[in-house]
Order: C-alpha cells, then sequence, then structure tokens
DNA sequence: ACCTGAACACCGTTCAAGT
DNA sequence: ACCTGAACACCGTTCAAGT
C-alpha cells in the first residue's frame, strides 16, 4: 500500500516490494502466491477498513450512508481505487456491502431476488462513477482551470451539437456532486420499485 | 485484436504485436508512440464500430437502444472489453455515445446540465455492470452448475444472514438480465425526472 | 520455516547506424 | 521514411541449495 501510495500502481513489482522489505523478490513467495495474489490481498486489506454507520431504519438514508462510506474507502488510497474497484474478490471483505445492502432492502420489503437485482444495479453505479473518478485522478476536477479550457476546446471542435452545446458542463466534473446525483437517481428508482415490491 | 482474441489483453507485448506484423518490436515506434498509445488506439477501433438505430423519438425506447448498442461493441471482443470500458479515451469515437445520449435528453425537454448529469449516471450504470461481466468471465454465467454450486457454499460459509438467504441468486448471475434490470432502473429514474426537468 | 544464488524467459524503450 | 543491432534497465517465477 505504501508503494502505491507513493508510485502508483504501476510501481508495484515483486522486487520493489521485497525492497521495501528489505529482502530478496524471491523470498516473496514463501509467503504469497505471486503478484496477483498479491494485489487482491492489497484490495481486501484497503476494502477491510469499510465502516458503516447504524442503521437508522429508514431505507433511503441507510443506502445513501452506505454508498458514501464505500465511495470514502475506495479513496481512502486514490492511487489503489482502481485496484479495489476492479478486482474480483473472494473474501469475506468484499462480502460485507453485500450484506449490509441486502439486509436493507430485505427489511424494506423487497424479495430476496429483486434485492440482489437492486443490489448489483446499486454496486454497478457507484463503482462505474468511482471508476471514472480514480482514473480521471486530479486533472478533471474543479481546480484545474488551464485544463477545462483546453478540453473544452477539444469539445467544441468535435462539431457534434449536443456535444458542443453542453460543452461547459462536460469539460468540467465535480467528482462528489456526479456521486451524489447517481446515487439519488438509483435510490429513487428503489424507492418506486417499494411501493410494489414482491418476488 | 488478434492477439487480445486468441491470448487475452495480457498476452498483448509490443514484442508480440511486431511479430504477428513480421518485424522488429522497436520498429514499431516509429509508427505509434508507445505501448500505452497503441492500447488506446485499441480501445478506439473496437469502440467505431459502436452502430445506433434510428431515433423513434420514444426517449426510453431510445435510452435502451442505446444501452444495448454499447453493450453490443463492449462484449465484440470479450477480451478486449476491459479495455474499452476503462480507458479515458478523448478521440471523437468515445464522443458518439455521448452526443447520442445528450442529444436524446435535449429533445426531451432536459436542460444541459441536467442532461450531462444524467448522461454520466447512464454510462456509470452500464460500465459497470459491463465491468462486472468482462471480469466475471464465462464462470459466473448460467452454464458452469459446478461453479455455482461451490461459490453458492462459501456464500453460505460467510454466516452473514443476508448473504445466506440470498446465496441461491447471489451464487449465479445472467448478465443480460442484469444489464436490462439496471438499464430500466436509470431509465425509469430518467422518466421520473422529466415530469419535472428544467436547468 | 525461511532465505538466497543461479538461472530462465521474458518486458518497454532509446539511439545511433543503416537502407 | 522506415528498419535494425546493440544496449539498458527492468520484469515474474522456479528450484535447488543453504541456514
Amino acid at each position: 500500500v505504501a508503494i502505491i501510495d507513493g508510485h502508483g500502481a504501476e510501481g508495484v513489482s515483486m522486487r520493489a516490494v521485497a525492497n521495501t522489505l528489505k529482502v530478496d523478490a524471491k523470498s516473496l513467495y514463501n509467503h504469497i502466491d505471486g503478484k496477483e495474489a498479491l494485489l487482491d490481498a492489497v484490495a481486501e486489506r484497503v476494502l477491510a477498513g469499510l465502516r458503516f454507520p447504524a442503521v437508522s431504519g429508514v431505507l433511503d438514508d441507510d443506502l445513501r450512508a452506505i454508498a458514501r462510506a464505500f465511495r470514502r474507502v475506495a479513496l481512502s488510497h486514490p492511487r489503489a481505487a482502481a485496484l479495489i474497484l476492479t478486482r474480483q474478490l473472494s473474501s469475506s471483505a468484499a462480502l460485507a456491502p453485500v450484506e449490509a445492502v441486502v439486509s436493507l432492502l430485505r427489511h424494506a420489503g423487497f424479495g430476496p431476488k429483486e434485492a440482489v437485482h437492486l443490489l448489483r444495479a446499486f454496486l454497478a453505479t457507484a463503482i462505474g462513477t468511482l471508476l471514472r473518478e480514480a482514473n480521471a485522478g486530479p486533472t478533471f476536477g474543479a481546480a484545474d482551470l488551464a485544463g477545462i479550457a483546453r478540453r473544452r476546446a477539444t469539445l467544441v471542435g468535435s462539431r457534434m451539437p449536443a456535444v458542443v452545446e453542453a460543452a461547459p458542463h462536460l469539460a468540467r466534473c465535480n467528482h462528489g456532486e456526479e456521486f451524489e446525483f447517481a446515487i439519488e437517481l438509483v435510490i429513487d428508482a428503489v424507492k418506486a420499485r417499494s411501493r410494489s415490491a414482491s418476488s
């Protein structure tokens, strides 16, 4: 994790890890099954920092809180974010958010089948949004005015009418705001479905 | 693309590409700016295969059609899917779906700002869902009965009550169905918002 | 139980020299 | 305008030998 924080995920090599551990790269194989397993372990370790607030009993508040907690942990080590969002984990650390969301939906009256569907849509939206944020880096943020201007020029240069018209909004991206918007969208859809829940 | 189809994205090396081109790896640098640029080019090439059906004028039908066309192209080369979904592209190939969706939303009465928000939520949901499908590989599909049984056992072993209860549904994943469900969810939310559109 | 030396089969990339 | 030889600074991983 220290290497990723300092040099990015591409900076992780068995030799680099061994080096910061003052040991030979080959020695690592006595402790872990290879590089892929190491990266899985990193993702699990970071994801284990996930903490949910207490359940309030109001479905949308609780879903929002889970989404925010998930964003928080995913971005707790920005350069490791793609790892956490992308790796297919099987450990119980990865099941914690599943348990939290499904449990909420079941108590709200959804059947197990629909709860799983909604869970998956909920996670897909969160992960898609966070992956955009993680990949964008600081470039896309609100701060970099020169970057925004450059990007806006490119968009206008595309000569696609809707893109040109929306260029001022496309050129910048407030990630926190977009996350809230996307989550609100799926929460609204969940609430709309809860009025006729079954199956 | 041929290498990715045959050996996966990790099989792509400058030497491998040069080899299938019957040339030396170093020669590639006369034509492209390095490996990252090469992978960008691959993603753009595949994405360029995107074809939208004609606009019907019914918002939800048109959004559904775009989503399906996007899924189609993303999975047209399954082992390249993560590349297409993950790379930050700046070319006009990447702007085609943006133009299509924003244009639709504008005609439906949304302001440019809200159209961009909705576009981003729409894409995030599609990308999140498709990334799950691409990463899962064939393992998770409906076919592999032994895999489903094994996965179900793991879930039950977690001893998390909601996970255990929903294990039969969590252990399998019909990707096409989940995609339709997630898209339907955001389309519903868009329609709900179109009844009070502005800004 | 853990470490390392020797070794293998790879990488991406630069640059000067060729045609 | 394009190619290549020589070269550099790296990779992940195995295995037998050591303590």
